[in-house]
DNA sequence: CATAATCATCGTAATATTACGATTAACAAT
DNA sequence: ATTGTTAATCGTAATATTACGATGATTATG
């Protein structure tokens, strides 16, 4: 299969598996670190900075793209990434109210 | 290949990915709901909260432990699961200190 | 001891993920 | 126009993930 259900399961519970499996990959957090680590777009040498090839680079991009994590504005011959701001409070929200949810809960 | 590279990456990073993808999947994200809506462990019963088969989630489960987010102890003929205090607040620690990291760098 | 209950593990199948090289597309600059 | 640069996409291969039924192991209970 390799197929993940989601019928049973809440568009909530969904969503958060979604985002926090687009954050599961060291790439994918390095991307983000990186993107972060300047003040501003990053154009062009995310290649340089990971030890990745320049098309595993890519998909890894379009991934945190498909999540709605980071955008690419075309700027000339290159893309600029950065993150977006607005998915990303929303999934620090989210991430935030399910440690809420689990806290203080523990027994053994 | 479906090989995740880690060299080249700090071990915060491939053990944030870790964390993330072990949370990557709606199941498991029910399941730590689960335990956490229950104050106390949960023996038994969780197979019939998910709409998966009771081997599945037995896998689930047992990613879970793997990641040290749950454990699990045996209680008569069945077990006890609950979450992890001290893994759980490490994690949280170190999720809130990626959102730390990245906030505040957005340009677009 | 036999049976039932609970959960892990095995075996299997389908699909997803990861990674790379090669190619393509788009644009800039000579 | 040709060339070079950048990044997406394609094709491919290897491995991982997800899911299920069947089987095992363990422990109560009759």
């Amino acid at each position: 299969m390799g197929l993940t259900k989601t019928e049973g399961f809440t568009k909530a519970q969904v969503d958060m598996a979604a985002l926090a499996k687009a954050l599961g990959h060291p790439a994918r957090i390095a991307i983000l670190q990186f993107l972060a680590s300047r003040k501003g777009c990053v154009c062009g040498d995310i290649v340089n900075e990971l030890p990745l090839s320049q098309s595993t680079v890519s998909q890894h991009l379009k991934e945190l793209k498909n999540v709605g994590l980071i955008k690419g504005d075309i700027e000339g011959p290159s893309v600029c990434y950065c993150i977006d701001e607005k998915a990303w409070s929303k999934a620090q929200k989210n991430i935030t109210s399910l440690f809420k949810e689990l806290a203080g809960n523990m027994c053994c």
